[in-house]
DNA sequence: GGTATTTATTTTATACATAAACTATTTACA
DNA sequence: TGTAAATAGTTTATGTATAAAATAAATACC
């Protein structure tokens, strides 16, 4: 926890400096970049993002307001909405990746791969067993 | 960061339905407990939590009101404040305390003592690598 | 076809978090 | 001694998060 937190305050503090956004949202435009071109149900992205409905709707809302991701009703299911990525959505994530990347390399270049390995494999452990957990 | 955000989900259930209580305030707690009878100043409590000076204001205004800390004027220097644990304070961080250590050793049963100590020492060296980093 | 249930999302109330501006006090030092 | 700087907390504005209730539409099924 303190590992996580240390490197979030880190990592969210330069996300805020250098573009003004958050880690959430990064975290969001990555799954949409992944996505591709379609447009995604916002159940989706919640469920994507481990975030409650409520949480959603309100980043989503945000993120319009700031021309990031576009957002329209599902033409085939009206209770549905679906939000895609704009063209400044795509190039703000494009711009954030490539720093976050040089900062978590500048971060970690004193381990080897094989602790880095090391380090994911037991890291999955852990995550499974807390997933595992809460099905009991 | 999935791994942190898994557990941290599921922990922070537990003791939001067990206890309502949050993560936050455990780890408040937990560090007043850790020192004590003694009365601890605001900006001690914020550093140990590395949290902001305005979210310390909030959460300790939030745990007077629940009777879980006491807080008074620091009486040699008239800028400063200082709280402690109340009694129910102290006996709701031991019921948090031991569910607490209960569930991560149900978690973590099929880990070995030797990955334990591995995946803690390649935490404390990933930390180190973050905290190092921001003072370049 | 009409009602009950499920699904998708929003709203509401509240907690937790930050940065920046502010108030009040203490300390440093010319 | 008087003033500038530093320190301790709070306030304000805003973003991020949850749970629970509400709304609306789709689906199941008699």
């Amino acid at each position: 926890m303190k590992c996580t937190k240390t490197i979030e305050a880190e990592v969210s503090s330069q996300f805020r400096r250098s573009h003004h956004q958050s880690l959430t949202r990064f975290d969001l435009l990555s799954q949409l970049y992944r996505i591709g071109d379609d447009w995604v149900a916002i159940g989706e992205i919640a469920s994507k993002l481990m975030a409650s409905g409520g949480n959603i709707t309100g980043l989503l809302d945000r993120m319009v307001a700031d021309d990031l991701i576009e957002r329209r009703a599902n033409p085939r299911d009206r209770r549905s909405f679906q939000v895609r990525t704009t063209k400044k959505g795509r190039d703000t994530f494009k711009e954030m990746t490539s720093d976050h990347a040089q900062w978590i390399e500048d971060a970690l270049n004193e381990f080897s791969q094989k602790d880095k390995e090391q380090l994911i494999k037991l890291l999955v452990r852990v995550r499974r067993a807390f997933e595992t957990n809460t099905l009991i």
